[in-house]
DNA sequence: GTGAAAGCGCTAACAG
DNA sequence: CTGTTAGCGCTTTCAC
């Protein structure tokens, strides 16, 4: 290609990265040279020859790609690193974590600049020597597990403790509580934050509304009727996520008479229905993220640090209605 | 790193590839040594060494990673992508198409497998070459402009006409229709639809009641309050995708007689809402986007192909509301 | 089952 | 402003 329009390979290397010391009129030449071959220069071979380091790619793995909360974060991540020239990667774990290990070996391979997850696995020491290497790790809404990388994290303890405070300061006194798979670190932390506001208004025995591993809207939507078929039924709900909260949602839709619900996360139309929840700012994470990442491509060789967000209680109704039974 | 283990490159890069003609003892020993240096296999290297058409990797480009309909979209893609060995690489182009083509541009010089791409772009005849170079590129949700690559689309016509008509059947005749930026393929083939069974119904005037460039949820919510003011107001609503339907429900808050709506696009508590709408499904759009991508990837080299994807209405209580006034 | 040499397409370094 | 040489880390080819 360099042949056909009679210069060397290096300045037709030159020519098409934009690279100051070349005639404007060979430039041109060059160009369109490119342009009726249809060439392009190979990505591939510039980032080998460049080095490991000069890749502009980040990878982001999250669970589910449809959930809000994750797109909204992987958003918020991908404006920043965008205005720092670097590339967005996205893949979806499933909440797999053997999966996930393997998308991350893949993108390590692949010589991604830094990896950005929010993990499902338990164990990242299989991490531990590339993060020796340099590569910078974020771990955004849970935290690592024997590593020791930076994350972005929610404070997931104040906010089911603003949840369960309001409840109560309402008057309820039979809460029922809808959780995540056990084994989830957030999950984990919202319950003891409720767990610590029931306990301390001498309502000890709040367990006894507790339902978990409510993973999907399906499972919540059943597990708020099978709630609110005990007797006595309680006269509030905690749902402690957003697909929950859209589950207890479709469960109390025609129901006689509605609890009162606290959900944690927003929801898309939240506010026209109504739903008070507690609140937080995904886009954000992922900015916080971006910022700590690029601290360390700049060199920041510092002790891992950890940003927990604030959470807020946003009250639109829901939330204040008064014990019906 | 080879040294190390007292093996040659090549065995090396056996050992680590699970290439058959290694000893089991020897590939042990090499796998130790790896693991000890946090030694990974360079797949930048790899993938050059490979040549252009062996990357698993396949690129998608979307206007707005937080717009559910696009997220879902991704999902569908991804899943079918995994099960053939490729990994889906998502970057968000703003709805920019200068940012578009940039991200596109980049994506090729890296040599993705394949693209996918929701395009904000009017033109698409830079593409051209890379598409005869044997490239296979799939447009989603909006078609082509100047190249003849495959493309999955909405019913957008039929579905604007099925909302329509059940508007019409419920008696209304005055009917505010809030519409995206005029420049959409989407848009105007939803509009023009529209106008078609509108004026079959005799309703040659229905662009009284038109608002466009409704780009996002406050706009949207700002058009439907103007809509609802004029004199004589509507009585029904068809707004014309779901950030439209948002800002509508918005809007519709607390109004005192609310007007009959029927949406485009599904929305995440529309259920639980009672919102009527026209419905497809997003994810499935992404896999019949993998399927015409892998069957490109298997060697077809015939014409392109246009998938039409087809739209429902679901009748859930606001589309059904009889003229107030 | 293992190894040596060549080369993928590019750019850094150094001429000219 | 332009050209030459070398080599990034891997795999292909061929030899042992």
């Amino acid at each position: 290609m360099a042949a056909l329009s009679g210069v060397s390979v290096k300045t037709a290397s030159r020519a098409l990265s934009d690279e100051p010391r070349v005639a404007a009129e060979t430039r041109l030449r060059v160009r369109n040279a490119a342009d009726q071959l249809g060439y392009r220069l190979n990505g591939v071979a510039r980032e080998l020859r460049r080095g490991a380091n000069t890749s502009t790619l980040v990878g982001l793995l999250i669970g589910d790609l449809a959930n809000p909360f994750y797109s909204r974060l992987a958003s918020g991540l991908e404006r920043e690193l965008r205005m720092h020239g670097l590339q967005l990667v996205i893949a979806s774990t499933d909440e797999d974590s053997d999966w996930e290990r393997r998308l991350a070996d893949a993108l390590l391979e692949r010589r991604v600049r830094a990896l950005v997850i929010a993990s499902s696995a338990t164990e990242h020491g299989y991490l531990e020597a590339e993060h020796r290497h340099g590569i910078p790790f974020v771990f955004v809404d849970r935290p690592p597990v024997d590593l020791a990388a930076d994350a972005v994290l929610l404070d997931n303890h104040g906010g089911a403790r603003q949840a369960g405070a309001h409840l109560i300061a309402a008057g309820h006194r039979r809460i029922g509580v809808v959780g995540d798979l056990p084994g989830l670190s957030t999950h984990r932390d919202r319950l003891a934050g409720f767990a610590e506001v029931m306990e301390a208004a001498g309502l000890a025995d709040w367990a006894g509304y507790l339902v978990e591993s409510a993973h999907d809207v399906d499972a919540a939507e059943r597990a708020v009727h099978q709630l609110l078929s005990r007797i006595p039924a309680p006269t509030a709900l905690f749902t402690m996520n957003n697909r929950i909260t859209s589950g207890a949602l479709r469960a109390l839709r025609g129901h006689p008479a509605s609890p009162a619900l606290v959900g944690f996360d927003d929801l898309d139309l939240g506010e026209v229905l109504g739903v008070s929840v507690i609140v937080h700012d995904p886009e954000e994470m992922g900015r916080q993220a971006a910022q700590l990442l690029l601290a360390r491509i700049d060199g920041d060789r510092g002790p891992a640090r950890r940003v927990v967000l604030p959470t807020r209680l946003l009250a639109r109704g829901s939330g204040e209605r008064p014990p019906a039974g």
